[in-house]
DNA sequence: TGCCCATGTGGCACAATCTGCCATCTGGCG
DNA sequence: CGCCAGATGGCAGATTGTGCCACATGGGCA
């Protein structure tokens, strides 16, 4: 989204509190009317690029061919989309943590980061549920502790590749290697290995 | 906090967008300037109410004695916070329900609640580095690895409640037995058996 | 007692944020 | 061409959010 990067731009140069919603609507080339139809505040404005990298993310759990055991999809799905060079271009990283420092540092847009990880976990679950159904494992969406156990399943692996994304961005470490976001997150995924994903 | 009760009331009688900031105040009898000081908006005001019950969670986990296995502690605590008549009145789970399907309803709300969980995700983050360096295990606060995995299970333990708690509130069933929001965390917590909480 | 100061509160003005309503433009389609 | 659906922009106005100052309260101290 063209007005999510205008958006981002400015809060990094001139900081949240100095920046307009009218100034992002200008960068972006649109009007104050306009940029109030694609976001509800100005702190909104950069939920699509919290967002777009989480969907990468749960779109490639949803590809994976049915007969990969899970933790495994996952783990090349966290490879595939969080090694730079792969999934995002090598400099978009440097953007990348230095957003969720700002969400970090900002209330407001820390909610937005918070509800950004949430929508993806529901998305997470809406494909875990795919994938159980199509693997014939027995699932009654209608039942709670059913869908309780799915969604739990869900919220941990979102909180495996979130957790990893903002350690590594509070830190100075490279965005390759042992310390990159990528292998933050296989070792958290690693710790699962016992998890019953599909019981 | 008086002002978070008289905004949910008012939320729930008359619907979040009919309720202004001025009548939020005017119901909990502060000024309008008054508001503002503790709350940045009008959907942040029920914020308190989301926050308590993770604290009180947190709290339980944190005086939990340190012999004591960790996923006991946490089932413990999970018992003892949300077993309606222990850590809250009867009645309050009704609120609760009402509240956390607002939550779900509306974007602004949800991040809210989002906000909330990962706020209490801190929270908990923090007791457990407390109970291991009193466990005397080996934990470096300046390895990134060793904060990300802290912080991964923090969130695991986290969304055990989280998941559990937006799963009842979305049905009917009842607060208490095993489709009551205490039951459902524990079920959660038990798919962590084999988790390696401190390694 | 009288003074000072920290803290919480209210009033006022004003900047900024949203929103409803309507006008305009654009592209597809019969 | 005429028409329509969807996206955009302008404008007015309600609502939200904030800086600044004033006032009240209560606790410590000479």
């Amino acid at each position: 989204m063209e007005i999510a990067r205008a958006a981002a731009g400015l809060f990094v140069r001139h900081g949240l509190r100095a920046t307009r919603a009218e100034d992002i609507a200008h960068a972006a080339g649109v009007a104050p009317r306009t940029f109030y139809r694609y976001f509800a505040s100005k702190e909104e404005a950069v939920g699509p690029l919290y967002a777009t990298g989480a969907e990468r993310w749960v779109e490639a759990v949803r590809a994976a061919p049915a007969g990969v055991p899970l933790p495994q999809v996952m783990e090349d799905a966290v490879r595939h989309t969080l090694t730079p060079g792969l999934g995002v271009s090598v400099v978009s990283w440097h953007w990348v943590r230095t957003l969720i420092r700002l969400a970090q540092a900002n209330p407001a847009l820390r909610r937005v980061w918070a509800e950004a990880c949430q929508a993806s976990e529901r998305n997470l679950a809406e494909a875990l549920a795919e994938r159980l159904t199509a693997a014939q494992v027995s699932y009654d969406a209608d039942n709670v502790a059913d869908r309780s156990r799915l969604g739990f399943a869900a919220a941990v692996a979102s909180a495996a590749v979130r957790t990893a994304m903002e350690n590594w961005a509070a830190g100075d470490g490279p965005a390759e290697g042992p310390q990159g976001p990528a292998e933050l997150a296989v070792a958290n995924l690693r710790a699962l290995r016992d998890f019953p994903w599909s019981a």
